[in-house]
DNA sequence: AATGCCGCCAACCGCCGCGAG
DNA sequence: GCTCGCGGCGGTTGGCGGCAT
Protein backbone atom coordinates (compact mmCIF):
# COMPACT_ATOMS: atom_id res chain seq x y z
CA UNK A 1 0.00 0.00 0.00
CA UNK A 2 1.73 3.16 -1.14
CA UNK A 3 0.85 6.19 0.48
CA UNK A 4 -3.05 7.76 -0.53
CA UNK A 5 -2.95 10.43 -3.07
CA UNK A 6 -2.43 14.14 -1.97
CA UNK A 7 -6.11 14.77 -2.42
CA UNK A 8 -9.28 13.06 -3.07
CA UNK A 9 -9.89 12.15 -6.97
CA UNK A 10 -13.93 12.94 -6.76
CA UNK A 11 -14.42 16.04 -7.96
CA UNK A 12 -10.50 17.44 -8.85
CA UNK A 13 -10.55 19.14 -12.41
CA UNK A 14 -7.72 17.76 -14.15
CA UNK A 15 -6.44 19.02 -17.94
CA UNK A 16 -5.68 22.38 -18.37
CA UNK A 17 -5.98 25.61 -15.98
CA UNK A 18 -8.48 27.84 -17.59
CA UNK A 19 -7.94 31.74 -17.64
CA UNK A 20 -10.53 32.37 -14.48
CA UNK A 21 -8.31 29.58 -12.33
CA UNK A 22 -5.25 31.32 -13.27
CA UNK A 23 -6.62 34.70 -11.87
CA UNK A 24 -7.98 32.67 -8.80
CA UNK A 25 -4.71 31.29 -8.01
CA UNK A 26 -3.01 34.45 -8.22
CA UNK A 27 -5.46 36.32 -6.39
CA UNK A 28 -4.44 34.35 -3.46
CA UNK A 29 -1.15 33.91 -3.84
CA UNK A 30 -0.85 37.36 -4.32
CA UNK A 31 -2.77 37.92 -1.21
CA UNK A 32 -1.69 35.02 0.91
CA UNK A 33 1.81 34.45 -0.80
CA UNK A 34 3.14 30.87 -2.18
CA UNK A 35 3.32 28.22 0.57
CA UNK A 36 0.12 26.16 2.64
CA UNK A 37 -0.68 24.44 -1.37
CA UNK A 38 -3.07 22.02 0.99
CA UNK A 39 -5.26 24.97 1.68
CA UNK A 40 -5.38 27.02 -1.38
CA UNK A 41 -7.98 24.51 -2.92
CA UNK A 42 -10.12 25.04 -0.30
CA UNK A 43 -9.51 28.66 0.57
CA UNK A 44 -9.92 29.62 -3.35
CA UNK A 45 -12.91 26.82 -4.63
CA UNK A 46 -10.86 25.84 -6.66
CA UNK A 47 -11.54 22.14 -8.06
CA UNK A 48 -7.54 21.48 -8.53
CA UNK A 49 -5.64 19.37 -6.49
CA UNK A 50 -3.33 21.15 -4.40
CA UNK A 51 -0.19 19.81 -6.07
CA UNK A 52 -1.93 20.95 -9.27
CA UNK A 53 -1.89 24.46 -7.83
CA UNK A 54 1.84 24.59 -6.59
CA UNK A 55 2.74 23.39 -10.03
CA UNK A 56 0.85 25.80 -11.78
CA UNK A 57 2.13 28.42 -9.89
CA UNK A 58 5.69 27.60 -9.60
CA UNK A 59 6.04 26.57 -13.51
CA UNK A 60 3.84 29.16 -15.23
CA UNK A 61 2.21 32.23 -12.60
CA UNK A 62 5.58 32.50 -10.92
CA UNK A 63 7.10 36.35 -11.78
CA UNK A 64 10.19 36.17 -13.05
CA UNK A 65 9.95 32.96 -15.62
CA UNK A 66 11.20 34.08 -18.99
CA UNK A 67 9.44 31.90 -21.20
CA UNK A 68 10.13 30.96 -24.82
CA UNK A 69 13.08 29.57 -26.77
CA UNK A 70 16.56 28.61 -24.59
CA UNK A 71 19.41 30.67 -25.91
CA UNK A 72 22.66 29.28 -26.87
CA UNK A 73 24.02 30.09 -23.62
CA UNK A 74 21.39 29.05 -21.30
CA UNK A 75 21.37 25.66 -24.18
CA UNK A 76 24.96 25.00 -23.29
CA UNK A 77 24.83 25.63 -19.39
CA UNK A 78 22.42 22.75 -19.27
CA UNK A 79 24.00 20.42 -21.65
CA UNK A 80 27.13 20.84 -19.43
CA UNK A 81 25.24 20.87 -15.96
CA UNK A 82 23.14 17.50 -17.15
CA UNK A 83 26.49 16.21 -17.61
CA UNK A 84 27.57 17.73 -14.12
CA UNK A 85 24.48 16.96 -12.44
CA UNK A 86 22.81 14.01 -14.27
CA UNK A 87 18.69 14.87 -14.95
CA UNK A 88 18.40 16.78 -11.59
CA UNK A 89 16.28 19.40 -13.25
CA UNK A 90 15.73 21.12 -9.82
CA UNK A 91 19.11 21.41 -9.40
CA UNK A 92 19.78 22.60 -12.87
CA UNK A 93 17.16 24.97 -12.62
CA UNK A 94 18.72 26.60 -9.76
CA UNK A 95 21.64 27.90 -11.42
CA UNK A 96 18.99 29.37 -14.78
CA UNK A 97 16.83 30.92 -12.37
CA UNK A 98 14.66 32.49 -15.15
CA UNK A 99 13.80 28.73 -16.29
CA UNK A 100 11.37 26.23 -14.41
CA UNK A 101 12.94 22.75 -13.81
CA UNK A 102 9.96 21.57 -15.70
CA UNK A 103 10.62 23.34 -18.94
CA UNK A 104 14.40 22.52 -18.81
CA UNK A 105 13.79 18.91 -18.39
CA UNK A 106 11.40 19.33 -21.15
CA UNK A 107 13.82 21.30 -23.92
CA UNK A 108 16.24 18.44 -22.69
CA UNK A 109 14.02 15.90 -23.60
CA UNK A 110 12.71 17.71 -26.94
CA UNK A 111 15.59 18.95 -27.86
CA UNK A 112 18.95 18.47 -26.57
CA UNK A 113 18.67 14.57 -25.93
CA UNK A 114 18.74 14.33 -29.71
CA UNK A 115 21.04 16.78 -30.62
CA UNK A 116 23.30 15.45 -28.41
CA UNK A 117 26.40 14.15 -31.05
CA UNK A 118 26.99 10.55 -30.21
CA UNK A 119 30.40 11.71 -28.96
CA UNK A 120 28.92 13.69 -26.45
CA UNK A 121 26.38 10.69 -25.67
CA UNK A 122 29.05 8.22 -25.36
CA UNK A 123 30.81 11.23 -22.96
CA UNK A 124 27.79 11.51 -21.19
CA UNK A 125 27.42 7.52 -21.17
CA UNK A 126 30.93 7.24 -19.60
CA UNK A 127 30.19 9.89 -17.10
CA UNK A 128 27.12 7.85 -15.75
CA UNK A 129 28.50 4.71 -16.07
CA UNK A 130 31.09 6.24 -14.03
CA UNK A 131 28.63 6.59 -11.46
CA UNK A 132 26.64 3.46 -11.92
CA UNK A 133 30.11 1.34 -12.20
CA UNK A 134 31.27 3.34 -8.99
CA UNK A 135 31.35 0.31 -6.84
CA UNK A 136 33.40 -1.93 -8.88
CA UNK A 137 36.44 0.95 -8.41
CA UNK A 138 37.98 1.67 -4.86
CA UNK A 139 36.64 4.52 -2.76
CA UNK A 140 39.46 6.60 -3.46
CA UNK A 141 40.45 6.09 -7.45
CA UNK A 142 36.63 6.67 -7.85
CA UNK A 143 36.67 9.77 -5.77
CA UNK A 144 39.56 10.62 -8.27
CA UNK A 145 37.88 9.78 -10.86
CA UNK A 146 34.97 11.91 -10.15
CA UNK A 147 36.98 14.52 -9.46
CA UNK A 148 38.68 14.49 -12.93
CA UNK A 149 34.86 14.31 -14.04
CA UNK A 150 34.04 17.40 -12.33
CA UNK A 151 37.15 19.32 -13.76
CA UNK A 152 36.00 17.95 -17.43
CA UNK A 153 32.49 19.23 -16.71
CA UNK A 154 33.86 22.11 -15.13
CA UNK A 155 36.47 23.05 -18.11
CA UNK A 156 33.46 22.48 -20.51
CA UNK A 157 30.97 24.61 -18.79
CA UNK A 158 33.74 27.55 -18.88
CA UNK A 159 34.12 26.77 -22.31
CA UNK A 160 30.66 27.06 -23.03
CA UNK A 161 30.10 30.66 -21.32
CA UNK A 162 33.61 31.77 -22.61
CA UNK A 163 31.39 31.98 -25.63
CA UNK A 164 29.81 34.71 -24.65
CA UNK A 165 31.33 37.92 -23.84
CA UNK A 166 27.96 39.60 -21.37
CA UNK A 167 27.39 37.57 -18.23
CA UNK A 168 23.54 36.03 -18.20
CA UNK A 169 21.00 38.45 -16.61
CA UNK A 170 18.87 36.44 -14.88
CA UNK A 171 17.63 39.46 -12.84
CA UNK A 172 15.80 41.12 -15.62
CA UNK A 173 12.83 38.80 -16.85
CA UNK A 174 12.41 40.71 -20.20
CA UNK A 175 15.61 39.74 -21.36
CA UNK A 176 14.85 38.35 -24.77
CA UNK A 177 16.94 35.76 -26.24
CA UNK A 178 20.14 37.28 -28.12
CA UNK A 179 19.64 35.04 -30.68
CA UNK A 180 17.14 35.36 -33.38
CA UNK A 181 14.48 32.97 -31.53
CA UNK A 182 11.46 33.89 -32.36
CA UNK A 183 9.01 34.25 -29.50
CA UNK A 184 7.20 31.76 -27.62
CA UNK A 185 4.84 29.78 -30.38
CA UNK A 186 2.49 28.73 -28.05
CA UNK A 187 2.05 31.49 -26.36
CA UNK A 188 -0.03 33.05 -29.32
CA UNK A 189 -1.70 29.41 -30.14
CA UNK A 190 -3.16 28.85 -27.24
CA UNK A 191 -4.09 30.02 -23.95
CA UNK A 192 -0.53 29.12 -22.28
CA UNK A 193 -0.23 30.55 -19.63
CA UNK A 194 2.09 32.72 -19.16
CA UNK A 195 1.66 35.94 -16.73
CA UNK A 196 1.01 37.95 -20.21
CA UNK A 197 -1.81 36.01 -20.65
CA UNK A 198 -3.17 36.46 -17.41
CA UNK A 199 -2.47 40.40 -17.76
CA UNK A 200 -4.81 40.52 -20.79
CA UNK A 201 -7.09 38.60 -19.03
CA UNK A 202 -6.88 40.92 -16.32
CA UNK A 203 -7.79 43.63 -18.35
CA UNK A 204 -11.14 41.96 -19.71
CA UNK A 205 -11.68 41.26 -16.40
CA UNK A 206 -11.39 44.77 -15.03
CA UNK A 207 -13.11 46.35 -18.13
CA UNK A 208 -16.30 44.22 -17.03
CA UNK A 209 -16.41 44.79 -13.56
CA UNK A 210 -19.91 43.50 -12.92
CA UNK A 211 -19.16 40.32 -14.63
CA UNK A 212 -17.46 38.53 -11.92
CA UNK A 213 -17.32 38.24 -7.93
CA UNK A 214 -14.57 40.90 -7.20
CA UNK A 215 -13.62 39.13 -4.01
CA UNK A 216 -12.08 36.53 -5.77
CA UNK A 217 -10.02 38.95 -7.52
CA UNK A 218 -9.02 41.11 -4.67
CA UNK A 219 -7.76 44.68 -4.74
CA UNK A 220 -5.28 45.07 -7.20
CA UNK A 221 -5.71 46.65 -10.66
CA UNK A 222 -4.81 45.89 -14.00
CA UNK A 223 -2.93 49.15 -14.22
CA UNK A 224 -0.39 47.72 -11.62
CA UNK A 225 -0.18 44.10 -13.64
CA UNK A 226 0.16 45.85 -17.39
CA UNK A 227 4.00 46.77 -16.26
CA UNK A 228 4.82 43.31 -15.24
CA UNK A 229 7.72 44.02 -18.54
CA UNK A 230 8.74 47.66 -16.87
CA UNK A 231 11.94 47.69 -15.58
CA UNK A 232 12.00 49.22 -11.87
CA UNK A 233 14.22 48.81 -8.69
CA UNK A 234 13.94 45.66 -6.74
CA UNK A 235 12.38 45.90 -4.17
CA UNK A 236 13.66 43.63 -1.16
CA UNK A 237 9.74 42.68 -0.11
CA UNK A 238 8.87 39.22 -1.78
CA UNK A 239 6.14 37.42 -2.05
CA UNK A 240 6.06 37.11 1.72
CA UNK A 241 5.85 40.48 2.57
CA UNK A 242 2.43 39.93 0.65
CA UNK A 243 1.06 37.92 3.44
CA UNK A 244 0.66 41.23 4.99
CA UNK A 245 -2.23 41.88 3.86
CA UNK A 246 -1.99 46.05 3.95
CA UNK A 247 1.86 45.69 2.03
CA UNK A 248 0.00 43.86 -0.87
CA UNK A 249 -1.53 46.39 -2.24
CA UNK A 250 2.11 48.26 -2.18
CA UNK A 251 3.80 46.23 -3.13
CA UNK A 252 1.94 44.87 -6.07
CA UNK A 253 4.10 44.74 -8.57
CA UNK A 254 6.56 43.32 -6.79
CA UNK A 255 4.58 40.18 -7.50
CA UNK A 256 5.28 40.33 -11.26
CA UNK A 257 8.63 42.25 -10.70
CA UNK A 258 11.36 39.28 -11.49
CA UNK A 259 13.89 39.82 -7.72
CA UNK A 260 16.37 37.24 -8.14
CA UNK A 261 16.88 37.25 -4.53
CA UNK A 262 13.43 36.71 -3.98
CA UNK A 263 12.23 33.12 -4.52
CA UNK A 264 8.32 32.99 -5.17
CA UNK A 265 8.14 29.18 -4.47
CA UNK A 266 11.17 28.65 -7.42
CA UNK A 267 12.12 24.67 -7.64
CA UNK A 268 15.10 25.47 -5.12
CA UNK A 269 15.28 27.53 -1.73
CA UNK A 270 18.99 27.13 -2.14
CA UNK A 271 20.08 28.70 -5.62
CA UNK A 272 23.37 29.20 -6.32
CA UNK A 273 23.67 32.18 -8.80
CA UNK A 274 25.13 31.52 -12.59
CA UNK A 275 27.32 34.62 -11.62
CA UNK A 276 28.52 32.92 -8.85
CA UNK A 277 29.15 29.82 -11.42
CA UNK A 278 30.85 31.66 -13.60
CA UNK A 279 33.03 33.85 -10.71
CA UNK A 280 34.31 30.39 -9.85
CA UNK A 281 34.82 29.27 -13.18
CA UNK A 282 36.78 32.01 -14.60
CA UNK A 283 38.51 33.23 -10.89
CA UNK A 284 41.77 31.73 -11.13
CA UNK A 285 42.96 29.36 -8.72
CA UNK A 286 38.89 28.99 -8.54
CA UNK A 287 39.10 24.98 -7.07
CA UNK A 288 41.29 26.67 -3.89
CA UNK A 289 38.93 30.29 -3.52
CA UNK A 290 35.68 28.65 -3.78
CA UNK A 291 36.27 24.91 -2.13
CA UNK A 292 32.74 25.33 -0.79
CA UNK A 293 31.00 25.36 -4.18
CA UNK A 294 33.10 22.89 -5.31
CA UNK A 295 32.43 20.81 -2.45
CA UNK A 296 28.41 21.36 -3.29
CA UNK A 297 29.26 20.38 -6.47
CA UNK A 298 30.76 17.33 -5.31
CA UNK A 299 28.14 16.13 -2.85
CA UNK A 300 25.12 17.15 -5.42
CA UNK A 301 27.41 14.95 -7.86
CA UNK A 302 27.88 12.29 -5.33
CA UNK A 303 24.61 12.35 -3.26
CA UNK A 304 22.76 9.23 -3.54
CA UNK A 305 25.98 7.44 -4.69
CA UNK A 306 26.46 6.34 -0.86
C1' DA B 1 -9.15 19.13 -48.52
C1' DA B 2 -8.72 15.20 -45.63
C1' DT B 3 -6.11 12.16 -43.03
C1' DG B 4 -2.28 10.37 -40.47
C1' DC B 5 2.00 11.03 -38.22
C1' DC B 6 5.13 13.31 -35.34
C1' DG B 7 6.97 16.68 -32.11
C1' DC B 8 6.28 19.56 -28.35
C1' DC B 9 4.80 20.77 -23.91
C1' DA B 10 1.53 21.36 -20.04
C1' DA B 11 0.05 18.66 -16.60
C1' DC B 12 -0.34 14.41 -13.94
C1' DC B 13 1.46 10.58 -11.17
C1' DG B 14 4.07 8.39 -7.86
C1' DC B 15 7.95 8.39 -4.93
C1' DC B 16 10.94 10.61 -1.61
C1' DG B 17 12.63 13.79 2.03
C1' DC B 18 11.72 16.32 5.84
C1' DG B 19 9.48 18.47 9.58
C1' DA B 20 5.80 18.47 13.00
C1' DG B 21 3.32 16.12 16.43
C1' DG C 1 11.74 6.74 17.69
C1' DC C 2 7.61 6.51 15.01
C1' DT C 3 3.88 8.14 12.13
C1' DC C 4 1.69 11.31 9.29
C1' DG C 5 1.21 14.96 6.11
C1' DC C 6 3.04 18.32 3.08
C1' DG C 7 6.01 19.94 -0.40
C1' DG C 8 9.41 18.86 -3.87
C1' DC C 9 11.22 16.23 -7.58
C1' DG C 10 11.65 13.42 -11.72
C1' DG C 11 9.41 10.39 -15.04
C1' DT C 12 5.66 9.90 -17.92
C1' DT C 13 1.60 10.88 -20.63
C1' DG C 14 -2.27 13.02 -23.11
C1' DG C 15 -3.63 16.57 -26.05
C1' DC C 16 -2.78 19.93 -29.35
C1' DG C 17 -0.70 21.89 -33.42
C1' DG C 18 2.15 21.57 -37.40
C1' DC C 19 3.71 19.04 -41.20
C1' DA C 20 3.75 15.44 -44.65
C1' DT C 21 1.27 12.52 -47.63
Amino acid sequence: MGRPPCCEKIGVKKGPWTPEEDIMLVSYIQEHGPGNWRSVPTNTGLMRCSKSCRLRWTNYLRPGIKRGNFTEHEEKIIIHLQALLGNRWAAIASYLPERTDNDIKNYWNTHLKKKMKPSDQNEEGMEQEGHSSSSSHPKGQWERRLQTDIQTAKQALCDALSLHTTPPTHVVPETKPSTSHQPYSHASSSYASSYENISRLMENWMKTPNSHDTNSVGDYSFNNMVNINTPRSSSSEGAHSTTNTTCAQDHVFDLFTFNSSTNYGAPSQTQAPLTMIEDWLFEDGASQSHEDLMSMSLEESTSGLF
